[in-house]
DNA sequence: TTTTTTGTTATACTAGTTCTATAACAAGAA
DNA sequence: TTCTTGTTATAGAACTAGTATAACAAAAAA
């Protein structure tokens, strides 16, 4: 798994690795039932303290992305409770298409860039 | 204007106020032109700090939903830069529909839910 | 002119968050 | 046994959120 940190962000360490994660999980780049490395392995890797990582990790869990045991690790599991997951994104839309409306966005043009992002993550598998 | 923060969130109250703002120009409730209190008159009737209303609408100002000055206060000024515009939305949307297609949404569902979420702020107007 | 209101800036304090550091525990694997 | 795993505890430094009090210049109202 290739994790790419900037320091100089101001979006916090732990964030940058969850928003990774995600995208790499959405691009299929790490797939359903594969395993991250463990979290003293993967601070080691990208140089930063262990329990930022655990952080990063437990958010995933929490959310539904990943499970975390000792035997098996940190495993990708893929949720599969659709009306939550319609519900979710429902709720994360809110902000950000208020915002596209403020700037006078048409849905004719918002519609246009949902494509464009959705293919470019589907693209990338 | 009406404003309604909720203390108990963990969401921050000048985030609150940030997006019950874009909430309210998007839904048309505020108009471009139109004239938001004054940052003392909002924290009084709030009750919350003047400084905390004051970084909402620094950073209302400084995304350009706003403009600020001391002869006509705080007036909506509805941006016009598309591609600007654009830019912003699909960055916003990066995160949120990486969510989406880890719970294994498809493009189709996708597009229902911007659409039910587009037509809920239009249907305010 | 005086008073009030405006945005803006400065300082200071508390409480909480982020990140780091060191340490320890139980449990499975080598 | 030894190593690695997730997990928890504690503690410190740096930063952020929110509150509080205060002050300034400039426009508007009295």
């Amino acid at each position: 798994m290739f994790i790419s940190i900037d320091f100089e962000s101001e979006e916090a360490i732990y964030m940058q690795l969850y928003n990774q994660v995600i995208f790499q999980i959405a691009t299929e780049q790490i797939k359903d039932g594969e395993t991250l490395p463990s979290v003293r392995q993967l601070a080691d890797t990208i140089g930063i303290n262990m329990h930022t990582v655990n952080k990063a990790y437990s958010i995933l869990r929490q959310q539904g992305y990943i499970t975390l045991d000792k035997v098996h690790g940190a495993v990708v599991t893929v949720n599969i409770d659709k009306l939550a997951a319609m519900e979710e994104l429902s709720d994360n839309l809110k902000v950000v298409l208020a915002r596209a409306l403020c700037r006078n966005l048409t849905p004719g043009e918002i519609h246009m860039i949902v494509d464009e992002v959705v293919n470019s993550f589907i693209n990338d598998r």
